[in-house]
DNA sequence: AATCCGTGGGT
DNA sequence: TACCCAAGGAT
C-alpha cells in the first residue's frame, strides 16, 4: 500500500516558542528531530521479517540478537539465513553453545569467512555461561568486555536485545547519516563524525528499532548505488538530496591495490586413496582450518625445484596442469599442485583424509577450491584421451 | 592508525 | 573483467 501523505514539514516541527526557521543550524535541527519519529513511522508499515528479529511487542532473546548480529558482521542477511537456522537448531542457547566443541563450531561456521569470529564466538559463549551465570551483560561496557564483541556489536546487542539507548553505527547507517548530512569527508577518516551524527538522531526510547530501521533504509532505499530517493520517509530531511549528491555519498579514500600471491600445493596421496591434511595454526589467515601442505604463499612466483625442497616428504612429484584462483580481502592467490604418492599412511604432521571424507573437515573455500580442481585433473588425466572439446568443470564437494 | 581477517552477490 | 560492498573486530 502506497503512502501518499506529504512529507512532514520541516517548519510545523519547529516549537511554537521558537522563531522560525532561518538559517542551516535551525534546519539541521530540525533534521535531528524529525528524523527519527519519521523513520520509526516508516519501520512500523515496512519492517522486514527476519529470522532473528522478534515480532513487535515480544521480547528478543539476547541469545538470537547476538548470535546475529556476529554472523552479520561484514556478511548479507542472504548468505547468513541458513547459517542461523542451523546454529540455533543445534546450539539452542548460549549454554548448549559453549559445551561444544570449537571443531564442531569451525565445521558449522565453514564457508561463512572470517573464521576469527567462530572462536571469539565460542569463547564468548563460554565466557557468558561461566562468567555471567548464562546472561549476557546489558549495557554496551559490559557487552565490550566479551571476546568478539566491538563497538558497532555493544551497541547494536544492547539496543535491540535491551531497549537501551545506544547507537549501532555500520555501513549502512555510515551512509544514510551521510547523505542526511552530506559529509563530504572521506571515509574512513569520517567515521567518528558519523558516529556523532548518528547519536544525534538516536531517540530516547525505541533506540533498537531506531537501529534496525536505519539499517533497513540504508539495505533497501539508500543503497550504494541507485538509491530510491522517491519512496525515502527521509527525503525532506536529506541534505545530499537536495543538493543532488546523495549517490556520491559517502565518499571513500583511496585503498591500494591487492598483491597477486603464489603458492604450491603437495597433494599426496597414499595406496587406500587418501590424502593429507594438516591444521593451520590457530591464529592469522584462516584461523584452526584445514588445508592441503604447501609452500609459502609469497609474490615471488615459485620454480617446481623450488617447491619440491620445500615440500613434507620425499616423492616423485607430477605437476597437475592449470591454477586454483582465490581473492581474498587484501590479497589474490593463485596456487598450482604437484602430486605425490607415499607407500603408506607416514607418520606426517596432519590427518589421512579420504576425498569422500572432505566434507566432514572444516576446509575454508580456497581449499575446497583445490580439491576440486585436483581430483577433476586426476579423474581426467590417467591415460585419458587428448582433450579435444571443451571440459565441463564438476563441483565435486 | 593501518592492516589483517573470507566469501558471495551485484553491477 | 574488475570492481564494489556487506548488521566489523582485533591488533
Amino acid at each position: 500500500m502506497r503512502d501518499t501523505r506529504p512529507g512532514p514539514s520541516l517548519a510545523s516541527a519547529m516549537p511554537r516558542d521558537h522563531a522560525p526557521s532561518r538559517s542551516a543550524a535551525d534546519a539541521g535541527d530540525a533534521r535531528t528531530r524529525q528524523t527519527a519519529p519519521a523513520l520509526l513511522a516508516w519501520y512500523d508499515r515496512h519492517r522486514r521479517d527476519l529470522p532473528w528479529r522478534a515480532r513487535p511487542g515480544e521480547r528478543p532473546d539476547p541469545y538470537h540478537v547476538w548470535l546475529s548480529e556476529i554472523m552479520l558482521q561484514q556478511t548479507t542477511v542472504a548468505t547468513v539465513g541458513p547459517y542461523y537456522a542451523r546454529f540455533l537448531q543445534r546450539w539452542p542457547t548460549v549454554a548448549a553453545l559453549a559445551a561444544a566443541d570449537l571443531d564442531a563450531v569451525l565445521h558449522a561456521w565453514q564457508g561463512l569467512g572470517y573464521y576469527a569470529r567462530a572462536r571469539n564466538l565460542h569463547r564468548c559463549a563460554k565466557a557468558v555461561a561461566g562468567e555471567h551465570g548464562g546472561r549476557f551483560p546489558e549495557t554496551e561496557e559490559g557487552l565490550l568486555t566479551l571476546p568478539g564483541i566491538g563497538g558497532y556489536t555493544a551497541a547494536a546487542v544492547a539496543a535491540i536485545a535491551f531497549g537501551a539507548k545506544a547507537t549501532p553505527v555500520d555501513g549502512n547507517i555510515e551512509r544514510v547519516v551521510a547523505r542526511l548530512f552530506a559529509l563530504e569527508t572521506p571515509l574512513p577518516a569520517s567515521k567518528p563524525e558519523l558516529r556523532r551524527l548518528a547519536g544525534l538522531l538516536t531517540p530516547e526510547t525505541r533506540a533498537g528499532d531506531f537501529a534496525q530501521a536505519m539499517m533497513d533504509l540504508g539495505a533497501t532505499l539508500c543503497r550504494p548505488k541507485a538509491p530510491l530517493c522517491l519512496a525515502c520517509p527521509l527525503t525532506a530531511f536529506c541534505a545530499a538530496r537536495a543538493a543532488g549528491i546523495a549517490e556520491t555519498l559517502p565518499r571513500r579514500s583511496p585503498k591500494r591495490a591487492r598483491p597477486q600471491k603464489h603458492g604450491v600445493v603437495f597433494w599426496i596421496r597414499c595406496p587406500d586413496g587418501a590424502v593429507l591434511l594438516r591444521r593451520r595454526a590457530e591464529e592469522g589467515l584462516l584461523g584452526g582450518l584445514m588445508e592441503f601442505p604447501s609452500t609459502d604463499w609469497r609474490e615471488e612466483s615459485w620454480s617446481v625445484s623450488a617447491a619440491i625442497k620445500a615440500a613434507p616428504v620425499k616423492a616423485d612429484w607430477q605437476a597437475l596442469p592449470g591454477v586454483v584462483e582465490h581473492g581474498f580481502t587484501h590479497f589474490d592467490i593463485d596456487l598450482t599442485l604437484l602430486t605425490g604418492e607415499v607407500p603408506a599412511r607416514t607418520k606426517l604432521e596432519g590427518v589421512w583424509v579420504k576425498p569422500e571424507d572432505f566434507a566432514g573437515q572444516a576446509l575454508p573455500t580456497l581449499m575446497k577450491k583445490v580439491a576440486r580442481h585436483a581430483l577433476a585433473a586426476l579423474q581426467d588425466a590417467p591415460a585419458a584421451p587428448p582433450e579435444t572439446g571443451r571440459r565441463k568443470k564438476k563441483a565435486s564437494s
